[in-house]
RNA sequence: GGAAGCGUAGCGAAGUGGCUAAACGCGGCAGACUGUAAAUCUGCUCCCUCCGGGUUCGGUGGUUCGAAACCACCCGCUUCCA
């Protein structure tokens, strides 16, 4: 018995990108989807009554973070991260493969696994992939993800190459380590670098492993547009076609935009609930900045196109004023909608792929949100 | 009426002879943020500017090569005594 699966519902006629449902133990998602992060099970200043509302789908939650604090143990005794967190909804944990990319000054590498240091009391700690998903499988989201190695851009070929064997390695051990294989599915996470023989290499061992989904990792680690996009489409050539894709830590409009013309399904980032907390708000119109002083004495709502709470009751004065107070409404507000606005441009992106406009779609959508004719 | 203390950039507050156009905080003006050590971080914030220049530290006058800093008087504020 799988507990995630996939299945493709359309495919654009205009543009070759597809829609499809993911089934997992906690209901059923529409992709493309972006999944709003909740590293330490909560999506910042966001209940899970307003993530329902807003149309989230898949929910993310970190391993490295629930570890440290409060303990997989005691989400375990909860009854695990739905429970803990009261989200009813699929969730996906990351690995804390990306911690090895952020927390890079606190953490040794070897063929094992990896050494950090606890960031909370300085304890060094020792996380291996196998261990990586036994504490997944004590957090219980529907979706767990082999430990890997997010390396930073640029990378030396020598390193990207030995970093992404052993992530593929690291995949196998977490594959073979998974406890509870009915109810969680693991995705194994295409590393490479920028080189194009190293991400296929990645991608046809991974899918030889026969991951019920797969990710691309990697990614929005400083590179420019072009980079990204050239990683994409090296990692997803060689997936099977039939899997869910996942592009991890991606969440700029344009770049949700190509991504789904590239046939990725899912997407996770931070960027909306983050920027939100310092007042840059995403709309039809292209970015703002609440806290600039134009908006002081401007009662129009945020988006007139966006159907999210903030902007079916609160103006842009309302927003300025609570953001220069410090109010933490204005913070939950400006959350709710920027993590809205990302769910419901996907929901824009799925009827397009149903009516065969995709490619349409997205060049009207860069045009009004004012990035250039190329997308960026 | 007497005594003591204080007056520094929009605000608060350092500085008590040259390294000071003047720390720091707040406020203000901008910018960044992509599998969250981020309700964070960065830059600017006396005036004119390209180098550079011009005016400042309650006011006026002095001491000094040189003062926000020392002295005198004046103005204002605070506290205490009558």
């Amino acid at each position: 018995m799988k507990p995630v699966t996939f299945e493709i519902t359309h495919i654009c006629k205009q543009s070759g990108a597809r829609t499809g449902i993911l089934h997992t133990p906690h209901g059923d998602v529409e992709t493309p989807m972006f999944m709003p992060v909740g590293t330490q099970a909560t999506v910042k200043f966001i209940s899970p009554e307003e993530l329902y509302d807003l149309g989230a789908g898949v929910v993310l939650a970190n391993t490295y973070h629930l570890w440290l604090r409060p303990g997989e143990d005691i989400v375990a005794k909860a009854g695990g991260v739905h429970k803990f967190m009261n989200y009813h909804g699929p969730m996906l944990t990351d690995s804390g493969g990306f911690q090895v990319f952020s927390l890079a000054d606190t953490r040794k590498i070897s063929e094992e696994g990896v050494t950090f240091k606890n960031i909370l009391n300085g304890d060094m700690l020792f996380l291996s992939p196998e261990k990586s998903i036994q504490i997944q499988n004590s957090i219980g989201a529907d979706i767990i993800m082999s430990f890997d190695e997010c390396i930073p851009y640029p990378a030396e070929r020598d390193y990207a190459e030995v970093s992404m064997l052993r992530t593929l390695r690291w995949a196998k051990r977490g594959l073979d380590a998974n406890q509870r294989p009915d109810e969680q599915a693991v995705f194994g996470i295409v590393q490479g670098g920028d080189y194009e023989d190293l991400r296929k290499y990645c991608a046809e061992k991974l899918v030889e492993m026969d991951f019920p989904g797969y990710a691309i990792g990697g990614t929005s680690v400083g590179e420019d547009k072009e980079t990204m996009y050239r990683m994409v489409r090296w990692s997803q050539e060689k997936l099977p076609f039939d899997k869910p894709r996942y592009l991890m830590g991606v969440g700029a409009v344009n770049d949700l935009l190509e991504a789904v013309s590239l046939n990725i399904d899912m997407c996770d980032c931070v960027l909306p609930t983050r920027i939100a907390r310092h007042g840059t708000l995403m709309t039809s119109q292209g970015r703002i900045n609440i806290r600039k002083a134009v908006y002081k004495d401007d009662f129009t709502t945020l988006d007139p196109e966006c159907d999210c709470y903030c902007c079916r009751n609160y103006t842009k004065a309302y927003l300025n004023h609570l953001h220069r107070a410090d109010e933490g409404f204005g913070t939950r507000l400006m959350s709710i909608h920027n993590t809205r606005f990302l769910v419901k441009l996907m929901e824009d992106a799925r009827r397009a792929i149903r009516e065969d406009r995709y490619d349409d779609f997205k060049k009207e959508t860069l045009h009004n949100m004012k990035f250039d004719e190329r997308g960026f």
